[in-house]
RNA sequence: CGGGGUGUGGCGCAGUCCGGUAGCGCGCCUGGUUUGGGACCAGGAGGUCGCGGGUUCGAAUCCCGCCGCCCCGACCA
């Protein structure tokens, strides 16, 4: 009885089993270059399933998809002050164009040929605002130009120190988008209509609950008037910031002189926004479902949604099992999903139910000869129980079946995420809490970033955001939590990846 | 960038203290028997022991130097 491959239980170690849990699921793999990933294609088709949905929603809110360039000149960044500051300590340069043979044997083989060096060193976008306002200034003359809305999907850079798989890469994959508006109200408007589609997206397809609300000034991007955010509570209790929506004011118009003449016939600066979401979805999104044994996707970002397992001993029984389980895939794909007929005969079944548990198979039909015979197959669910279900009908019982374990997987990380959560403690209580394993507490703030930067000090906790009303405590907190002056706001706060 | 750990077939490890020419489990390949929750038997393939020096008749093992990777802290989507 060999024991295959173990996931490291998340009570015993959090980070191990997040690892392990992408290793088995073969979502990604550690690349030979530090700090990047390859993506592998389970995990890739889980990102290209969040593209498609996404990218709907920005282009049914009139968004549309374009390209710049990887390479930005190095002095595009410097025109925004607090942008270059941002930035500048994490980007990688290209400073030359060739390389040559030196004659040598092995890796002293080739060198950089110094007669190439660039006359201005290109930046590898850690973001791509600079590049993209540059070109605004040339395409936008009148305000009938406005609003323009663009959107890219692209890999970026940023040289992180440290690096874990999805959550934080040298390289990884996102779309940002890039808006230009007449007045502040137009694109205040935008960047919380983006929100509102994030907020939209984690929920009902990811089944990850989020909190909404805009970050103080020491967490907003650098460069922007205001950054909204979505924050999601995962399973360790630490926050999760799965995407912003920054209100760019007129600073990067001005730095790149985005121009436009108004009906009365003046001249303006255009208001940007700038927006974004990236590969790191995939590591919330197994954050929040998964368990001890394996990927558990939500079934409508899930690569595979069914996988059908069908048992046979003799050769007979095979064909007909199979047969059986050809047609029922036949059928579930017409309706559109996307399933898998597993006749693989190397493995024993139970083999195969590990198997596509680890992979996070929301659905799996199990057929065996005895379920022939009385016209059923057994429909387990990766959320846990197995139930006989008719072969007549099956298409509509698994696909209420999926939707029920989408619905059942967003309450539960709601619950999950609210049985973690406090309100209106004490600084006593709060210093416990955030001893104590954190979550989300949500108290009254001074609004001073001194008190902040020593909460951050002593908890490790920071501001994740002011929520939005609807996720405001029903009273308004008079104090601040920490210092006991009166409260400007309501603040979220948490340990973050 | 600081602290810790680790490098030996694809993966996980033993062997290192006490030098003698590499082994175990999983995986992989072939054949057979199996198949309702991780099958079994038999045969087989696969390793410049992270890299570079040195000591020695002989180095995975001892000495010197270098490098990679992982984990934990400050910055970040």
């Amino acid at each position: 009885m060999a024991q295959a491959k173990q996931i490291t239980p998340r009570a015993k170690d959090f980070s191990e089993w997040y690892g392990d849990v992408i290793a088995q699921a073969q979502l990604a793999d550690y690349s030979p270059v530090r700090g990047c990933m390859v993506i592998r294609p389970h995990g890739y088709r889980i990102w290209e399933l969040m593209q498609r949905a996404l990218d709907d929603m920005f282009r049914a809110t009139g968004h549309r998809n374009a390209y710049f360039p990887l390479f930005i000149p190095m002095s595009f960044l410097a025109k925004e002050a607090e942008h270059v500051e941002g930035f500048a300590k994490e980007v990688a340069l290209v400073t030359h164009t060739r390389l040559r043979a030196t004659g040598k044997e092995g890796a002293g083989a080739i060198e950089v040929d110094p007669s190439s060096e660039l006359e201005e060193p290109l930046v590898v976008r850690p973001t791509s605002e600079t590049i993209i306002y540059a070109m605004f200034a040339k395409w936008i003359q009148s305000y009938r130009d406005l609003p323009l809305l663009l959107n890219q999907w692209a890999n970026v850079v940023r040289w992180e120190l440290r690096t874990r798989l999805f959550l934080r890469t040298t390289e990884f994959l996102w779309q940002e988008g890039h808006t230009a508006h007449v007045d502040e109200a137009d694109a205040e408007r935008e960047a919380r209509t983006i929100l509102g589609i994030y907020r939209r997206f984690a929920e009902e397809w990811m089944a990850m609950p989020v909190i909404t609300g805009v970050k103080t000034e020491s967490e907003k991007f650098a460069g922007a008037l205001r950054t909204y955010a979505i924050e999601a509570l995962m399973q360790d209790n630490k926050a999760l910031q799965a995407g912003t929506s920054h209100n760019l004011g007129q600073n990067f118009a001005k730095a790149f002189g985005v121009q436009y003449q108004t009906a009365a016939g003046g001249l303006e600066y255009v208001w940007n926004t700038s927006w974004g979401v990236s590969t790191r979805l995939i590591g919330g999104l197994i954050m929040t479902h998964s368990d001890d044994n394996g990927l558990v996707a939500p079934p409508k970002l899930a690569p595979v949604q069914v996988a059908i397992v069908p048992i046979w001993k003799s050769d007979d029984e095979r064909r007909q099992v199979s047969g059986v389980g050809d047609q029922v895939k036949t059928d579930l794909e017409k309706t559109g999903l996307r399933v898998e007929l597993d006749v693989r005969d190397s493995l024993k079944p139970g083999a195969k139910y590990f198997e596509w548990e680890a992979l996070g198979v929301p659905v799996r039909l199990e057929i065996g000869p005895r379920d022939l015979a009385s016209g059923q197959a057994v429909l387990a669910r990766r959320t846990g129980g197995k139930t006989p279900t008719p072969l007549q009908g099956i298409v509509g019982a698994v696909t209420a079946a999926l939707d029920e374990i989408q619905a059942a997987l967003f309450a539960a990380a709601r619950a999950r995420s609210e049985k973690n959560s406090i309100r209106g403690a004490t600084k006593a209580q709060f210093i416990e809490f955030m001893k104590g394993g954190g979550g989300f507490a949500y108290g009254g703030f001074c609004g001073n970033p001194s008190c902040e930067a020593e909460i951050k000090q002593q908890t490790n906790a920071t501001i994740r955001v002011l929520p939005d009303p609807e996720f405001r405590s029903k009273e308004a907190p008079r104090t601040c939590m920490w210092c006991g002056a009166p409260s400007v706001t309501e603040a979220v706060w948490a340990q973050a990846y």
